[in-house]
RNA sequence: CGGGGCGUAGCUCAGCUUGGUAGAGCGCCCGGUUUGGGACCGGGAGGUCGCAGGUUCGAAUCCUGUCGCCCCGACCA
């Protein structure tokens, strides 16, 4: 195929759009691959069009090589079966909600799960038709608070989401590892870098769940790893837990005065200064327990305050917390929930007090207390005493306080040992492009999708959920192939496979670039032609840079030597070769 | 939702402090000269200065409100 230029939809932009801050932002949208249409939203033009549909065509492969078989969901959707599942409240401010002229809710769908099991509800009622993987390539919908970086993160991206259905658990697994590996030959095909990560459920529900990665300064998330090979997200991290120490033997507790010891560090100086440790070594930070109020909103609008019990050289994790409290939303405790309990002595808080115990559901203020799984029972701690300007050392958990449980909600480090025993974790960030999670049978269950196993038993189906963003992936290819002229695609997912342009004004010179187009086409590229009669060789030169294809043909002032040039985007080099022989240059 | 920045021609921006009725570069149209790195000359089209109030003889400029956009944070694939 040739597209000629002189009438194709492409306007390129001398300067970078003011909206755009983003590298991949600012070059897809200067080279004319798509346009802002609102805030996170974006139209896509034909270049932008071509890669997608590269992108796309790549992962349609390796799904059908895995066995998955495409349909295609609208977007707008009735309200009923994300309100049967849940949904419809959990997602909060983050979906896109209308209603339609009758006053009927409807939305625009954020993933498809609950679709996808009532399809497979209405046809499909044996075990004998499973197992089965279905997929789509849709636009998805998410009224994200911020919507930011271009394609990056928008409000409207395309998505392949993929469902399994067994009957089974070991079903499920092979259906989850038949998905996996199909994403393992779509990041390698599409040449991005990724780690696989163990990830937390979340609101998705179900067991097993395992996030694509791509490992990028830019990223959102934070994972960690380890030299043994362990790779997870912060949030689905699991602390190592220390074995119980003995007891019998230990100190009872004393209580201290401390004045004006509001922080965790002044707590440190002051216990330094005045009340030594026996051994001689100096307290820190990781000596004191801190006791976090955190105050949770429930999807039903009650307010709970929690206080979350953690060595002092840790902090919250916000994140972490929403995982351990979800669906709950988490937030900063108010003067207002400190006036509503006055047994909590701000900056003096802790588990006991010389009246008793203060936090717990059994203690005095009734207040959920969760303690950080470092906090084993023959630990000894310094803490608030619960009286303003005093604190409690050697206070002894198991002894002389207990939580109501344990709270996974403190920040992870470089150098924390891996819950696997595969050594100390390094921290890295990474641009989630791929998502693998085993549903189970949550959307099964409440939507009622079930079969008759081979006992002619009802069984409810298990469900695999498989997302890639397609859309994202563009960004990021964009993001890693560019240099300060513009984009370098792989060809993998170049537009074209070949620009041509002609230069000067020689109508030989127009003449041999036909012969060149024609012999490309012939031997099976893709040609963008810059046929422009009126414009000048830099223009044309910059263009084709700033588009991206990765080979191109010069053809000009070399025609009356009888060659043209081959300009390797990448490298930069220029190789004159025959007119004759451009095409099987380009081949070979 | 908190913090910051910005809305002036198709694009990128100046003008605003110190009010006097709108500019530059690029792009676009016409004519001509150019054609291997974003050419040049001449002529031209194009703006309710985000919107609404207010102050003033007079507002892009000052005041109030409002809407929108971008960035950081919170949140999210």
């Amino acid at each position: 195929m040739v597209t000629r230029l002189t009438n194709y939809f492409l306007k390129t932009l001398r300067e970078d759009p003011s909206d755009a801050e983003v590298i991949s932002h600012r070059l897809l949208v200067r080279a004319g691959y798509i346009r802002r249409q609102a805030p996170g939203v974006f139209a896509w033009l034909p270049l932008g069009l071509k890669v997608k549909g590269k992108i796309e065509q790549i992962i349609r492969e390796e799904m059908t090589r895995a066995g998955a078989h495409e349909v295609h969901f609208p977007a707008l959707l009735p309200r009923e079966p994300y309100e049967v599942t849940g949904r419809w409240d959990e997602y909060g401010d983050g979906l896109f909600r209308l209603k339609d002229r009758k006053g009927s809710d409807m939305l625009l769908a954020p993933t498809h799960e609950e679709v996808f099991t009532l399809l497979v509800k209405d046809l499909y009622s044996s075990y004998k038709d499973l197992p089965l993987s279905i997929y789509q390539i849709q636009d998805k919908y998410r009224d994200e608070a911020r919507p930011r970086a271009g394609l990056l993160r928008g409000r409207e991206f395309t998505m392949k989401d993929a469902y399994s259905f067994d009957y089974t658990d070991a079903g499920l697994d092979a259906s989850y590892m038949s998905q996996r590996d199909a994403y393992e030959r779509i990041f390698t095909r599409l040449g991005l870098e990724y780690a696989i990560v163990k990830a937390d459920a979340g609101a998705m529900g179900g067991s097993r769940s395992e996030e694509f990665l791509h490992p990028t300064p830019v990223g959102e998330d934070t994972f960690v790893r380890s030299a043994g090979g362990y790779e997870a997200n912060v949030e689905a991290w699991t602390t190592l837990v220390p074995p119980t120490l003995d007891i019998e033997g230990l100190a009872a507790a004393e209580v201290f005065d401390t004045p004006n010891t509001p922080t965790i560090q002044t707590l440190v100086d002051v216990a330094n200064a005045e009340h030594p440790r026996s051994n001689g070594e100096a307290w820190t930070a990781a000596d004191t327990l801190k006791n976090v109020v955190l105050a949770l909103k429930h999807l039903d609008g009650t307010r709970e305050l929690v206080i979350v019990g953690l060595p002092g050289d840790r902090d919250v994790d916000l994140k972490r917390a929403e995982v351990a409290f979800a669906p709950a939303e988490i937030e900063a405790a108010t003067e207002a929930d400190f006036a509503k309990h006055p047994g909590l002595v701000k900056g003096y808080i802790g588990p006991w007090s010389e009246n008793g115990p203060v936090l717990g559901e059994k203690s005095a203020t009734g207040i959920r207390y969760l303690l950080d799984p470092r906090v084993v029972a023959g630990t000894s701690w310094i803490t608030g005493a619960n009286v303003d300007g005093k604190h409690v050392f050697g206070l002894v958990a198991g002894r002389d306080f207990v939580g109501d449980g344990v709270a996974e909600v403190a920040d992870v480090r470089a150098g924390d040992p891996a819950p696997d025993g595969s050594g100390p974790v390094e921290l890295a960030r990474g641009m989630e492009i791929g998502h693998v999670f085993q549903l189970g049978r949550k959307y099964a269950e409440s939507l009622g999708l079930k079969v008759l196993d081979e006992n002619g038993k009802l069984v409810t189906v298990t469900m695999g959920s498989y997302g890639i963003g397609v859309t994202r992936i563009l960004a990021i290819i964009a993001e890693l192939n560019n240099d300060d002229n513009g984009l370098i695609w792989p060809e993998t997912v170049a537009p074209f496979d070949v620009h041509v342009v002609a230069t000067g004004k020689d109508p030989a010179v127009f003449d041999a670039a036909e012969t060149v187009v024609a012999d490309l086409e012939a031997a099976g590229f893709d040609v963008l032609f810059d046929d422009r009669p009126k414009v000048s060789p830099g223009v044309k030169f910059g263009d084709a840079e700033l588009i991206g294809i990765p080979k191109i043909v010069i053809v000009g002032r070399g025609v009356a030597d009888g060659v043209v040039e081959l300009w390797d985007r990448r490298s930069n080099e220029r190789t004159p070769v025959a007119i004759a022989d451009a095409a099987s240059r380009l081949r070979g």
